[in-house]
Parts: structure tokens; C-alpha cells; sequence
DNA sequence: AACTTATTCAACCGCGACTTT
DNA sequence: TAAAGTCGCGGTTGAATAAGT
């Protein structure tokens, strides 16, 4: 049998030095990504693969944008919050030079409380005080698209070839019908499935959007099936 | 200036899905 | 086909830094 992904004796761990940085850099660039696992032994680095693998991808990758997130790109990480829940990597797959580490942080750390404050609840992208609703500021229209799939008790899905987990669950009617109307997505969001998602699934978004009409879902058994959203 | 508290973000951990033997 | 390895993801932690007192 193989042997075990890393030894976790004898590796070295925390903070990377700026030489063991160029290591990786050097490395990849001579022999490009992959084969995390033998990685550390090959580019002369006494780390995990895995720690490799994370420091590529969150810090050292040349086409990362550093600095702060633009209103354009924090709408956008609401409005698929709303759609995706907590799957940060696809979420950071929509935003060009952002990582899925960098997303996650600038959720916990902005967007989480600034929604909070604006008394919308930032796992289900809800109203807290549902007679007033008043209108935000931000553009959080689209927490009103949210289902709850946003709710963090949820089975994070983990594959989304597998869909066990809808992009929005059928138990969205109860937010959709306490908010109608209010669905200004603007969002032209389409998402390729590696494979074919499950006849369940479109059959569930159907009968989630059929009672409100007020978004739009398209997913098709088809070739290339693709979610969008309006 | 010194201390405390809050915030940020890089990195680690554990788990599940997928792949390989 | 089962078992073990690999990979990728999300949650969490903790050190560094900033802000407040």
C-alpha cells in the first residue's frame, strides 16, 4: 500500500521563510503544479504537501490581486453566498485573483458583521426584523434569493459533480414566499456541472420556483447543464 | 507609554470525495 | 471490491497588528 501523505514528524510548520517560498516558487515554475505529495521532498522542502499546496494557492501564485476587495467584488461575494452558502472555492472561482482562503477571511471578517449590523443574518441572508425591512444600503438584494442552504448546520457538499446538497434546498419556498418580489439578482451566474446533476434536483428547483416566479432557474439534464440565475 | 481589546489573515486540522492499488 | 492514499475544501486557530483606554 501507499504511504501516508506526509509524515507529520519532521516537517516544518508555521510561518514560511522567504527561502522556503523561492524553494516552491522555483519549483513550480520548473515543473509546474501538481503531485503535492512528493512535491516537498522534490523542491528541497522540509513541509507538507498539503502546507505546499496551500501556500501556492493562497500566497504565491502569480496571478493572485492583493489588497483590498472592491464594492463590485464584495456585492458579488454576497450574492453568491446567497446562492452557494459557505463552498468558498466557487465562490472565489467567480472572482479573478481571489483565493478561496482570502474570501472566506474577508467574509468573517467584513461582510459577516457589516450584514449583521445592517440586521440582515448572514447565513440566510435574512431580515431580522421582517415588518419594518428596511431598504439596505449595500446591495444584498440577493440575500433575499437565499435559501436554506445558507444555514451553517448544514452537510457541506462537498462534490459538485454529486449534488447531494442543492444550490438552493427545497425548503427556500418559506423565504421566497415572505419575499417576494424583492429578487433583483442582476446576477448572470452560470455554473457547468462536471457532470449531470440528478433529475431530484431539477425537479426540486422547479417546484421551488415555480410557487413564486420570481427567479429564474434553468437546470437542465442536458450535455452541459448550467444553473443560472437572473 | 503601557496595557488591553479587537481585528486581520496566514496556516493548520479534520473530513469527505475521489483515485489508485 | 475493499482498503489505503491523495487531494481539495471548509472550519478553526493563533500570531501579528491596530485601535482604544
Amino acid at each position: 500500500m501507499r504511504k501516508p501523505c506526509c509524515d507529520k514528524e519532521g516537517t516544518n510548520k508555521g510561518a514560511w521563510s522567504k527561502q522556503e517560498d523561492q524553494k516552491l516558487i522555483d519549483y513550480i515554475r520548473n515543473h509546474g503544479e501538481g503531485c503535492w505529495r512528493s512535491l516537498p521532498k522534490a523542491a528541497g522542502l522540509d513541509r507538507c504537501g498539503k502546507s505546499c499546496r496551500l501556500r501556492w494557492i493562497n500566497y504565491l501564485r502569480p496571478d493572485i490581486k492583493r489588497g483590498n476587495f472592491g464594492q463590485d467584488e464584495e456585492d458579488l461575494i454576497i450574492k453568491l453566498h446567497a446562492l452557494l452558502g459557505n463552498r468558498w472555492s466557487l465562490i472565489a472561482g467567480r472572482l479573478p485573483g481571489r483565493t478561496d482562503n482570502e474570501v472566506k477571511n474577508y467574509w468573517n471578517s467584513h461582510i459577516r458583521r457589516k450584514l449583521i449590523s445592517m440586521g440582515i443574518d448572514p447565513n440566510n441572508h435574512r431580515l431580522n426584523q421582517i415588518p419594518s425591512r428596511p431598504q439596505p444600503k449595500c446591495d444584498v438584494s440577493a440575500a433575499a434569493t437565499s435559501s436554506e442552504s445558507m444555514n451553517n448546520e448544514r452537510k457541506p457538499l462537498k462534490s459538485f459533480g454529486k449534488i447531494d446538497r442543492p444550490v438552493s434546498d427545497g425548503a427556500s419556498s418559506s423565504l421566497e414566499d415572505e419575499m417576494p418580489g424583492s429578487l433583483d439578482l442582476n446576477l448572470d451566474l452560470t455554473i457547468a456541472f462536471p457532470s449531470s446533476p440528478p433529475v431530484t434536483l431539477v425537479e426540486e428547483k422547479r417546484q421551488s420556483s415555480k410557487s413564486t416566479g420570481t427567479r429564474e432557474i434553468l437546470l437542465e439534464s442536458e450535455p452541459a447543464p448550467t444553473l443560472i440565475l437572473f
